[in-house]
DNA sequence: ATATAAAATGTAAGCGCTTACATTTATCGG
DNA sequence: CCGATAAATGTAAGCGCTTACATTTTATAT
């Protein structure tokens, strides 16, 4: 068997008996060839079964048509619905997502965003703003485009498409404090370059803070995002005397590890123990009861940010900074402590 | 302000004094260069930040390094957690992953593996067996390697890292019927150019009919993926007069929806109704009662699939067929009916 | 020390495309 | 019908890398 010849822009070029320089234009910008070339061209394209090649192309033009995208991880349905919006709209700009996560590892990120753009990406995704300065310089320094998601920043030297994470986080606690909450504890992800984990309790401190509530008492606990964590983490927060009234959460995952637990401890929900999440991802409508958590724009986010990004590989110096707004989503997890019945 | 240099081969091999094959050896085969030079040459390459220009090494090389994927959706935690497992072993292996989403549309898949094979992608991760005979020649023509995930067949001209899913849900029927069920209904994803659905309805069609239940009577949904769905359609089914004792659900999301269904019509689970899962998503052991459903190992799947396309690239004649097994996961959705107790 | 093999390095020809520039062809007012 | 201008097409020089092959250096055996 010999091998299967994969058409070349010469091969096209001769069966249609027009240049490469003519061939390549009818792909690229149709309307500097006259409709007969054109169609002749094109024609043959189809029949060869032509397809560019790739290297070839990028090698030439200095430009890829790929664009990176480095997650935390995958396995989250957030950046999940994000990334499919941000895939999608990508795709209906021909085009394609190069995709890497990081396991929440700086370092792992700073190794794939260079991984990414020696592979040609001509824009990158990126979540959140903590990175080092070595790595903005790096982007900076070739002159490659990109857009922070998931986080909200005044700052006319980058683009970013995100919300108010602390804003969201203060308001949510606002609430709580309302109906009468004094005692908080909180299950967050690590805050440890998380900008979003970090502003998100950094609201709840404000919120307590502002309503003369001690925050430094408030027992938190870190862990990474699975419910397993939020399981145990909220077993280990009522292992304590003055126990809290409620248990707010960086995410709605742990707030379902800890509605589990509340169950298995025989806690009600509310009345023993109010329980909030952040993000409202599907799984916060189906846990009995249902989350009191934030809503988040997650897909817009991520059609947003293509958007955003593909501009400024058309002007370089295109920026552009978003804010989506949130709101709460009134589940049946927060209400008065049992002491305001 | 001047724009940045990028530098390329040749700027390293002037300032290392070396030829530019040289330098190209010290990064791609270490062993061929003598330990002297290739100190230098990577002192100079790391001084000067070098990467390579990817247009021109997949044009000079034919290879590319990436990988492509192409998911019905990320919006599902069982590809998300395979599609991890699976970037993080081509990492581990120095390549990356070129993600693409076809929205569970053979059509756009078709184009998917099209756009990523011209984008040079050096072998493909699908999904499922069913597609066009045309585009599975394109793959061979171009000795495209790729490797079928999620489904799992005896076919030694391509590899699969898969599952019986005929034969899971087969069994998870079998485990109804042995406790006393016979009225059963049915909640699928839809099966048209599905084989991991139809495999599925199958299996529980096949366990009915060798159990001499008819299963013509069988009152069968087909919807797409997702809770809300899930949620009308067990509304559907329940409207009735000769209610089923169970409700089979083709994955854990649409499971999730049938009980909150289920608990909004004030039926009792597993009393009143049974209700099972498939695919055994952290989902399905959060909600209340936690399901009776099938675990499968997305995550060994997906690092499989990354290793048997790996050796393929290696070896084009290679093939392997993987079978994992799955096994049903006791949750309390499923029990007795009602008429046995 | 010498012949010979092996290891290290260099030379240069592409890989398939884009695009600046040159050339040819069509268009059009007078 | 002519010359001027615009539109269409062609020519050919790279883009930055890999690798077959040629050449030089080093190691090994005699």
């Amino acid at each position: 068997m010999n091998k299967p010849e994969i058409p070349t822009l010469d091969d096209v070029a001769k069966e249609a008996r027009v240049s490469t320089a003519t061939v390549s234009r009818c792909l690229n910008s149709p309307d500097q060839v006259s409709t007969k070339t054109r169609d002749k061209v094109l024609k043959v394209v189809k029949d060869l079964g032509y397809t560019p090649n790739f290297g070839a192309q990028a090698l030439a033009a200095k430009r890829t048509n790929t664009f990176g995208a480095i997650v935390p991880t995958m396995n989250n349905a957030i950046f999940a619905a994000g990334l499919q919006a941000f895939q999608e709209e990508l795709g209906h700009n021909g085009a394609t997502l190069l995709l890497a996560s990081s396991s929440y590892n700086s370092q792992a990120e700073e190794e794939q965003i260079r991984s990414l753009v020696s592979r040609g990406a001509d824009g990158l995704l990126l979540i959140g703003t903590q990175r080092s300065d070595q790595i903005y310089s790096f982007l900076d320094d070739r002159q490659i485009p990109f857009v922070i998601a998931w986080s909200y920043e005044e700052n006319k030297r980058r683009s970013c498409v995100g919300f108010d994470n602390l804003k969201a986080s203060y308001e949510l606690t606002l609430r709580a404090i309302s109906l009468g909450h004094k005692k908080f504890a909180i299950i967050s992800a690590p805050t440890h370059s998380n900008d979003r984990a970090k502003n998100r309790v950094m609201g709840i401190h404000k919120a307590l803070k502002d309503n003369g509530i001690n925050f430094q008492n408030v027992q938190s606990i870190e862990c990474e995002y699975s419910i397993g964590n939020g399981f145990e983490s909220f077993k280990t927060l009522m292992q304590v005397a003055d126990r809290p009234t409620i248990v707010m959460c960086g995410n709605d995952v742990l707030a379902a590890g800890a509605v589990k637990m509340a169950h298995e401890m025989g806690l009600k929900i509310p009345d023993d123990i109010s329980i909030t999440g952040f993000d409202d991802i599907e799984l916060a409508s189906v846990i009995e009861p249902a989350l009191t958590t934030v809503h988040v724009r997650h897909k817009k986010m991520g059609m947003l940010a293509a958007q955003v990004l593909l501009k400024q590989v058309d002007d370089k110096s295109y920026r552009e900074n978003i804010k989506l707004d949130t709101w709460i989503v009134e589940g049946k997890s927060l209400a008065k402590p049992r002491s305001f019945l």
